[in-house]
DNA sequence: GCTGAAATCGCCTAACG
DNA sequence: CGTTAGGCGATTTCAGC
């Protein structure tokens, strides 16, 4: 499996970091029970093999203006490769689009959307996203709440599963 | 509006740290233009103010071992605020859900999951998601392939927004 | 009020055992 | 992986705009 090359140590950085990126060196280090040095060595070696992919502050979104989150289930005409891949680098583009995932089953995307309001989200949806090409249907939701918005994995998770396989 | 209280040396606080988290505060107060200590103040402030929700090193879910990512999309039986809300308690205290949405629409809620395994999520969402109470159905779509993933907000969009209304 | 400058303190990060 | 040590960043203090 993979993530078993990895020791509990760097299990416990990778838990560590992703609750709190900010944290220093040190701080880390102890939490880890080992000395800052090689803390810093292993944290550069996580990041060079790509199991950290950056640090991001999380800023929260409305109190900065922007009011609308929505889900778009997108369906496209064609699905060959090609295709899909061209509707997915115009979703790279689109900076209101911030998350896209191929699905299985009748819809063929997810995008999570964000916007400062309505009116800009409408002009979005009805003069990019549902006329760009080889679009078929696009169904919309409003996000009325959040209710959780966890980044990451649970680690938790991956901690019983490890103890079990043992 | 909202972020209008933050002048344009806050925004591009956010936007940097949002693009890296662990960016240095002195490297910070460099790319914004102003001295070491200003910069920190106003990070803190930003902090305090709830601008900024906490920092968080991005991990990647499959190298670790979770496989799986799947969007759910639930209906209840009642909409009784009691309801949605102990429907939305339940969500946080199950660590294979990392986001829960109400939504407007047919469907009530939009969960993101993650799972080390299809069958992990299977048992999760027989034994758990959909015995639970007051769920009334689950439709869950398997994520095939991810084509972006961007945290945060678009600070290109507001600035824009903010220049046009200026 | 704000910023910037200086000084102290603590952390980062090499090199070596 | 730990220890040491030198340089740099973080953070407080204080003065100036």
């Amino acid at each position: 499996m993979a993530g078993s090359r990895l020791d509990p140590i760097d299990r416990k950085i990778l838990a560590e970091l992703q609750a709190d990126g900010r944290m220093t060196n040190v701080e880390l280090a102890k939490r880890v029970g080992i000395s800052a040095p090689p803390c810093l060595r292993r944290v550069r070696t996580l990041e060079e093999a790509g199991y950290i992919r950056g640090y991001h502050a999380k800023v929260d979104a409305r109190e900065l203006g922007f009011e609308v989150q929505v889900f778009a289930m997108v369906g496209l005409q064609s699905q060959a490769e090609a295709d899909l891949s061209a509707f997915e680098q115009r979703c790279r583009d689109w900076p209101l689009v911030r998350e896209c995932h191929m699905l299985n089953g009748e819809v063929d995307f997810i995008l999570k959307c964000v916007a400062p309001d309505l009116s800009t989200f409408q002009s979005f949806l009805t003069e990019q996203l549902t006329a760009a090409e080889n679009v078929a249907s696009v169904k919309t939701s409003l996000v009325i709440r959040g209710a959780k918005d966890e980044p990451g994995v649970p680690f938790d998770v991956l901690e019983q599963r490890l103890a079990r396989s043992a």
